[in-house]
RNA sequence: GCCCGGGUGGCGGAAUGGCAGACGCGGAGGUCUCAAAAACCUCUGUCCGAAAGGGCGUGUGGGUUCGACUCCCACCCCGGGCACCA
């Protein structure tokens, strides 16, 4: 039959519009069939899209098309993340409207993903800054603030001078910098909203063990960031200016309780509400308003440099240590977070690094209370309950496990983290009502507002009478208005007509909330409103999130293991908790995807490096664009980008191309008797099939590619071997119709055009079911057996898959007959269908 | 400093404790052709050797095992996360 080229354009385009005629990927609630949710983290419409969003959709497409076929019903929706900064530094840059660039470039995104050929149901696409979205957001602001989960509090934010908005701690990275814009973060006193995400970090930790669905790397990396420390709040007693105590208390939270004995000092941070009031007039204020001072001037980025030498300065009072009525003095320094734990701490020099340097530094003392057995300390004090050692002469700090010496009743105790002198010690605290157990955790609220136009307005009025007081639910949505001009500078507060309005309680006049909403907030429920996009009702029906919910299948970068995979769990928890859900967990297995990158570095923009996948769909269409980036590396790997594979990645589908088109004619009678070549064919076609499965199931999309080439490689050994009148045109034409099968969800196009137009079946392939795979068929008759001699391969034997093991021992000893003759042959392995082990002495 | 990943040919990468380097790229040679392209075929870790064959090889050093890229211990290097969290 007349061989025609492979031409993706023709076959692609042609496709795409019948897909898209025929509603092939239109997804609706079926009971009868096991339901799959396929989910890649949707995109911010940032322009074109770029080789990651590439590797990201075709990941998950390649999921949901074999879903499909494996008989699954398959939801996999697209949407945007519209809201954002972004789009107001575009609109500044070309004098615009952020409006008008998100959706040019929402529409320019759609038409590329189309051109990919990725199987979505547009019937539910998902735009966050249109008001059939944001309403819902708005909506959820006002529910979880019935349940008491929004606050607006004063405290120490992080401020980004380039963004000129609030950000959340999760927004702000390592270096102290803006997740979005990389500029160094400042710290600033300001009012804000926020999302009391901290009530929920217990449940967030816990439930981590629920999803063995992720990878490790991402819940470590969760547990990391709430970080729970388990310990006890200790009550210090406060001495007034003239030193006696006064009954009132300071609190601390300490995770060594066990080491009270050996604090010497106590520490404020330079925030700390009280250090002013203590200092005020006395001879110690002007040098503890320096460090306060000099803390405050402090970047995020500064106060990480290098390892800065700590500041500090004594306050002039004192506090009684609740062990042994001992007066400590009281400094400030800025070592001291005033976000974590009360913003004091009881410094232990003999057991904590810092306060070992600090107390170094100032000359405080450090006597030792918990020592290593090892250390000669262990043997010159053991069972010294009082205080004979002032000082250590330590070079550091020791913070391990030990014994407990110099420390009143308790010593001879264990002491260290979780240590019984810890309880014992907590116990003690508790019976004498100066302290109790407690849990802290470095997980801060979330900060949800941010200074900007581009969001979701959040849904409250201040009132001058009431105080603040949310948008009723009959009011909602607060639209967000069009005619702010950002490239002025403006913001909703530069609009009286938005923010003028009436208080809805007492009717008087007050002013509207002008800031917008953190757009983490537009992302963390996405995933539930697919499941019930067009609903102008509800924020979903219950029935339809319970059928498709939770994602089975979540795919997306890395850099999200923190920000969206955090926020998300936990509306994900309150909306259980409000009752509009079932289920605690939104996403059951996660991909993290690796990134794209070019010459070793990410791709962007403003460096120059991006390679366009829209040049690539051009000259070798998106399939073997699919195919090649899945075959470089296993998905999860970051990958180099090279352009140097994809015309082989061509090749092969050609390859492909014309083996099918040979062999799909109508099928000519098979030969009579079943040749040793027909058989080998055969036996590789199953075990293709199992191993493509397997590879798909495992996300192995390189290998499952590459057992697909073999396959391919197998049926030319076969057309080389035979010539044609003897081929068996049963056969040939079973692999061509299970190489299109197997193909389909990697290069849908070709596979369907093969389908259809060639193999001549009337349905589509993506249609079609999955191909079983038997293993007896996959399985030889005989097998080649390495023989190995003290370990070493030195010589192999075909033998029958059943034959007995003596057999196989005597047929391996003749073959290495040379390596084991007039040697003791002391023991011999045979492990069945890959090898015989002998060991020979000397 | 702590917590995760990862180190395999010229390159991307394969290998439930069982023949290291599948598959692809690149390279060499060949068939076809007036020629080229395309296609098809063969070879391609490294060293010694004409060949047969053999030695050496998965970051380094030890260990377990008949057998280790794989498991254990120590270390080196690269990437990432967190980082004055009391």
């Amino acid at each position: 039959m007349s061989i025609s080229k492979y031409d993706p354009h023709v076959i692609e385009t042609k496709w795409q519009a019948e897909w898209e005629r025929e509603g092939l990927y239109h997804a609706e609630e079926d009971a009868s069939k096991p339901k799959k949710y396929v989910l890649e983290m949707f995109p911010y419409p940032s322009g074109d899209i770029h080789m990651g969003h590439v590797r990201n959709y075709t990941i998950g497409d390649v999921i949901a098309r074999q879903s499909s076929m494996r008989g699954f019903q398959v939801l996999h929706p697209i949407g945007w993340d519209a809201f954002g900064l972004p789009a107001e530094n575009a609109a500044i840059k070309s004098n615009s409207h952020p409006a008008k660039w998100t959706y040019a470039n929402i529409e320019k995104q759609r038409a590329s993903f189309k051109r990919m050929g990725f199987s979505y149901d547009w019937d539910r696409d998902v735009v966050t800054c249109r008001e059939d979205y944001y309403r819902w957001g708005q909506w959820i602001f006002m529910k979880f603030w019935e349940k008491g989960l929004v606050e607006r509090k004063s405290s120490p934010v992080n401020w980004c001078p380039s963004c000129k908005t609030v950000l959340a701690n999760e927004q702000v990275l390592g270096e102290g910098v803006c997740w979005r814009c990389k500029s160094p973060v400042e710290k600033r006193e300001l009012e804000q909203w926020y999302f009391k995400i901290t009530e929920y970090a217990q449940q967030l930790l816990d439930d981590l063990d629920t999803l063995p669905g992720w990878p490790d790397r991402v819940k470590t990396m969760q547990a990391n960031w709430i970080g729970r420390s388990e310990g006890a709040e200790v009550d210090f007693e406060l001495c007034d200016a003239t030193g006696e105590p006064s009954g009132e208390t300071i609190t601390v939270f300490t995770t060594r309780p066990d080491t009270l004995f050996g604090c010497t000092f106590f520490l404020l941070a330079p925030e700390h509400p009280r250090v002013k009031e203590f200092v005020a007039g006395s001879e110690y204020e002007k040098s503890v308003n320096d460090v306060v001072e000099s803390a405050a001037r402090e970047t995020a980025v500064e106060r990480q440099l290098g390892e800065r030498e700590k500041r500090g300065a004594f306050t002039g009072r004192y506090v009684v240590n609740p062990v042994n009525g001992e007066k400590v003095p009281v400094w400030v320094s800025d070592y001291v977070l005033m976000e974590y734990g009360t913003g004091a701490v009881m410094a232990v020099p003999s057991g904590d690094q810092r306060d070992f340097e600090f107390a170094r530094k100032y000359g405080l003392p450090i006597p030792p209370v918990v020592v290593a057995p090892e250390d000669p300390l262990a043997d010159e004090l053991a069972g010294v309950s009082e205080r004979v050692l002032a000082d250590v002469s330590w070079a550091e700090a020791f913070a391990g496990d030990g014994t407990m010496v110099q420390s009143g009743a308790f010593t001879g105790l264990a002491g260290g983290k979780a240590s019984e002198g810890m309880r014992a010690v907590t116990e003690w605290l508790v019976q004498e009502g100066r302290g109790k157990f407690a849990i802290n955790f470095r997980l801060r609220d979330w900060l949800i507002s941010r200074q900007r136009y581009w969001g979701n307005p959040i849904p409250a009025i201040h009132c001058p009478s009431c105080g603040l007081v949310p948008v009723p639910e009959a009011d909602l949505p607060v639209r967000l208005p069009e005619n702010v001009d950002v490239t002025k500078g403006e913001t909703l507060a530069d609009h009286p007509e938005f923010y003028e309005t009436e208080c809805p309680s007492c009717g008087g006049a007050a002013r509207r909330e002008t800031d917008t909403m953190d757009t983490f907030t537009c992302s963390s429920w996405y995933y539930l409103r697919y499941s019930d996009a067009r609903n102008d009702q509800a924020i979903w029906e219950r029935e339809k999130a319970d059928y498709w919910m939770p994602v089975d299948q979540y795919i997306g970068g890395i850099e999200h293991a923190i920000l969206h995979l955090l926020y998300s769990r936990f509306f994900t928890k309150v909306f259980r908790d409000l009752g509009l859900i079932t289920f605690a967990e939104p996403f059951t297995n996660l991909l993290t995807q690796g990134m794209v990158k070019l010459d070793g570095a990410t791709m962007s923009k403003s460096k120059g490096n991006v390679v366009a996948p829209e040049d690539m769909i051009e000259r070798y269409g998106c399939d073997a664009l699919r195919a090649y980036i899945l075959f470089m590396a296993p998905p999860d790997k970051d990958l180099d980008w090279s352009y140097e594979g994809l015309e082989g990645m061509f090749r092969w589908l050609s390859r492909v191309w014309r083996l099918v088109e040979d062999a799909g004619g109508p099928a000519s009678a098979a030969t009579s008797a079943e040749t040793p070549a027909a058989k080998t064919l055969r036996r590789e076609m199953h075990r293709v099939t199992g191993k493509v499965t397997d590879d798909i199931e495992r996300f192995q999309f390189n290998t499952a590619i590459a057992a697909l080439m073999e396959l391919t490689n197998a049926s030319y050994d076969y057309r080389n071997a035979v010539p044609e009148p003897e081929r068996d045109g049963v056969l040939t034409r079973e692999v061509a119709e299970r190489l299109t099968l197997l193909l389909a969800p990697f290069t849908p196009h070709m596979s369907e055009e093969l389908w259809r137009e060639v193999l001549g079946r009337s349905q589509s392939v993506h249609l079609n079911s999955w191909p079983e795979f038997d293993p007896a068929l996959s399985a030889a008759d005989e097998a080649e057996l390495a023989v190995q001699v003290n370990g070493k391969v030195r010589g192999k034997v075909v033998v029958a898959v059943d034959a007995s093991e003596e057999t196989v021992v005597a047929a391996a000893l003749a073959e290495v007959q040379s390596w084991v003759e007039g040697k003791e042959v002391k023991k011999v392995v045979v492990v069945p269908g890959k090898l015989v082990s002998v060991v020979v002495a000397g």
